[in-house]
This record gives structure tokens, C-alpha cells and sequence, in this order.
DNA sequence: ATGACGATTTACT
DNA sequence: GTAAATCGTCATA
């Protein structure tokens, strides 16, 4: 499977979040195990300008220094004091804009990915169950703040494969998930994902 | 030094 | 539907 080049993701978020969708993300254990998804669910971040994002404002700290980076790196951040979520950043240096990956339809490793979900559970969970949200895929990937600005184009842990593409006819765009507080910025239809697909998370109400 | 707050998930009523 | 879990980060002082 051919990696995606570092122009793959030289371009604004809301057209990455989209071309990422059919993508595979790919990462490969610390005992070479690959564990693979397809991108099925994302949201884009739109810097400065956008309330929800953690650039919102020019802000620019130790933990968002990653979306104020170059594009095709990975912005891992940790939240609610237990989660940790995976961004793709996009476009390039001083424009912090980025794309959260919401949901994967897992592809390869399930077995390794059903066990770091499992965490001291008695019950098997599901395929649908593994990545079918923002911290469940970075949970399943074994993904944390290690990955904080990786190199997605050139990185042997963590990458991504041209996949299948998505007719636009076959993405629905949403309100994202989670930003209530963003105002306005929240009812923009900035989450997208495919159609129809069982392994996009579960939040329709609002 | 302190306190409020999450780009969430899970379990429970 | 509601609430708890749980802690790094950042704004305020």
C-alpha cells in the first residue's frame, strides 16, 4: 500500500478532514504487530478564528505546539484527565489548523486492538466498539502522548495509506461533537464522516 | 499557588 | 437521560 506524501495534506482542514475519510491509519506496535483502520469519521479545526479549536485566538502553548507545526504530523492531546485523542495537522506553519480523527473501521490487529480496549472489562467488545470514537481509536492504537507530533509522512509507528476514496455523495457533514461552548462555531457543519457506516461514533442528538 | 475546565467514555437510574 | 471518573493545562493572582 503506497503512504501518503507530504502534499497529501498541504491544503486547508475542511478539504483534509474530508480526503482523509477512506484513508487508512496505520500503527505498528512495539512488537511490530500493525494495527490499521479506515478513517471513517472526522472533524476540522480551523485556527485562530475558530472558538472550538485549541488554537482559538492565536493561542499557542506547550501542548498545542503540534498544530502550530508543519502539516502531516500528528497533534495528540490528553483530556478529562483519562483520554487521549489523535489530530492530522493540516495546511502549514502559522495557520494552527488540524483534523481530529473521530472514528475508524478497524482493518487489521483486532485482536491486539480488542485487548487494549478491554481495560479490566469482563465483556468482548464488538468491532464497532473499538475505534468508534475520538479517545476509543487512540486507546485501541495504543496511541498517547509519545505521538505528539509525529511525522506522519516519514514515521515507522504511525502513518497513513492511500485507501479508498469517498464520492462526495457518500459523506455527510454534521455539527461537531463536544463544542458546545464554541457559540456559533459549534452549528457549523465542520464533522464529517461516511454514510451509513457502523463504525462512526454514536452521538446524533443535540 | 490555586481553581476551573475540558475536541470523552462508561455505567447506572 | 444523568453522572462519575480523573488530571494535565492554563488563566488568574
Amino acid at each position: 500500500m503506497a503512504r501518503l506524501s507530504g502534499k497529501f495534506y498541504r491544503r486547508d482542514a475542511v478539504a483534509l478532514a474530508r480526503a482523509l475519510l477512506g484513508q487508512v491509519l496505520v500503527r505498528v506496535g512495539p512488537d511490530g504487530v500493525r494495527l490499521a483502520g479506515r478513517i471513517v469519521e472526522t472533524e476540522a479545526y480551523l485556527g485562530v478564528a475558530d472558538r472550538a479549536a485549541h488554537s482559538y485566538g492565536g493561542r499557542r502553548t506547550a501542548r498545542n505546539a503540534a498544530m502550530w507545526g508543519p502539516a502531516g504530523h500528528a497533534y495528540v492531546y490528553f483530556v478529562y484527565g483519562m483520554h487521549y485523542c489523535m489530530n492530522v495537522v493540516a495546511a502549514g506553519p502559522e495557520d494552527p489548523s488540524a483534523v481530529l480523527l473521530r472514528a475508524l473501521e478497524p482493518l487489521a490487529g483486532l485482536e491486539r486492538m480488542r485487548l487494549q480496549r478491554a481495560a479490566g472489562r469482563a465483556v468482548v467488545l464488538p468491532d464497532e466498539a473499538l475505534c468508534s470514537g475520538p479517545a476509543k481509536l487512540a486507546q485501541a492504537l495504543g496511541l498517547d502522548r509519545a505521538f505528539d507530533g509525529a511525522d506522519l509522512v516519514h514515521g515507522e509507528r504511525l502513518f497513513l495509506e492511500r485507501g479508498v476514496r469517498i464520492p462526495p455523495t457518500r459523506i455527510v457533514a454534521a455539527p461537531r461533537i463536544g463544542v458546545d461552548y464554541a457559540g456559533a462555531w459549534a452549528e457549523r457543519p465542520l464533522r464529517f464522516y461516511v454514510a451509513g457506516n457502523p463504525h462512526v461514533s454514536r452521538h446524533f442528538s443535540r
